[in-house]
DNA sequence: GCCCTTTTCGAGCGCTTGCTCTAGAAAGTC
DNA sequence: GACTTTCTAGAGCAAGCGCTCGAAAAGGGC
């Protein structure tokens, strides 16, 4: 993933940057930023604090990286049906296929950056980075559209789909058995609709 | 609101509950729950920390009768052109309407309780709440739409539109200038559709 | 082998957190 | 006006927080 430097000097480091990236992802992920300790992060990354401030710099940090790292994952399983060449409405409707099992596979974590977009808005930089989120997710999704559809109906389409695209997450985070699907379902139909009226 | 006892034995209590209860949701809506320290909110409050213990118990009591308040506002304002007896997809156009207009007044606030839903998932008391807060918005909708559609339609739209408005939301909570307005035309734009090709 | 650099380790610092305690003030009751 | 009951004020507690520090350890360069 990341390109590590061929030498070091001094004492080489004993744990994979990537590793510990991921573990701290996963638990900044799974309780929350605000919720997750120090120490929380040093039992589950397996380093002390030390090595941990000594290689992100501060709790802060590590989540900044974090975010690089799953948005980095988010663009290559779900928005890759968005993106691909040629991809149009149907690539949409893979997209939310792929995202049910996104949710599913990720359980009761909803989105690492919608959290964020709930509990952090005292600062800026993750202000920033989650306005940043929104607005890839939203080019995606009409750069898709606008295969299908004329630029006033793919904007607005654009836009409906980004909220249920949120509003998806958010209820995946303390969802009930099923929630989620039959929230899948409903959306999947409104696009069915408009695949429906679309020239054959 | 709350209903008072008449009468109390001892020194009468300096402070309207209700309005300092107000102080509180408003402290809770806009910082988020866990930024929100107790000396916050004796300064915000304009009482000290321990009537507002005696009062209240702990700051998590204080934080579910905030939750209660906010609930009953949502229900007077927002809800209610759901709810009121014939309400049909025209009542959920106004409902988005007035979603629109309450967003723009609580700006950076998005919701209280789905900004919950981000970052309290470990308490169990407040999930229960979330997660019936959510069914009290489903069902609201169910009642409208069951009005104008069949069973079937009227599920799934329900579904895709209880998604639409917890995204917005979440997008109020750090949308940039007119992020929310766009993503609320793309919404109404969608139920405008649905209502053309209702029989006249 | 010895330097030089960097990482690791464990202890712990200063601060903030939610919450409590004690003393005294303010009402109703008789 | 004593007595009871409740509320207020302010200090302060124990625990937990993010983060740092000094010393030891582990490698590469010469």
């Amino acid at each position: 993933m990341a390109d590590h430097p061929v030498r070091s000097l001094g004492r080489p480091r004993e744990f994979e940057l990537d590793e510990v990236l991921d573990s701290a992802l996963d638990l900044f992920w799974k309780r929350g930023f605000r919720a997750t300790t120090t120490r929380d992060l040093e039992a589950e990354l397996g380093i002390t604090q030390s090595s941990m401030y000594n290689a992100f710099g501060s709790k802060r940090d590590l989540l900044l990286a974090a975010i690089d790292r799953y948005e980095a994952q988010v663009e290559k399983e779900l928005l890759v049906t968005l993106t691909q060449p040629g991809a149009d409405l149907e690539g949409v409707d893979r997209f939310f296929s792929r995202l049910g099992r996104w949710v599913e596979r990720h359980e009761h974590r909803g989105c690492l950056v919608v959290n964020l977009m709930a509990s952090e808005t005292g600062d800026d930089v993750i202000r920033g980075r989650v306005v940043a989120y929104r607005k890839k997710i939203r080019s995606a999704l009409h750069g898709a559209l606008m295969r299908s559809f004329d630029a006033q109906t793919a904007e607005l389409r654009t836009e409906a789909l980004l909220a249920a695209v949120l509003g998806l997450h958010i209820t995946a985070r303390t969802g009930q058995p099923g929630e989620v699907d039959r929230m899948l379902r409903g959306i999947r139909a409104e696009i069915a609709g408009w695949q429906e009226a679309l020239p054959a």
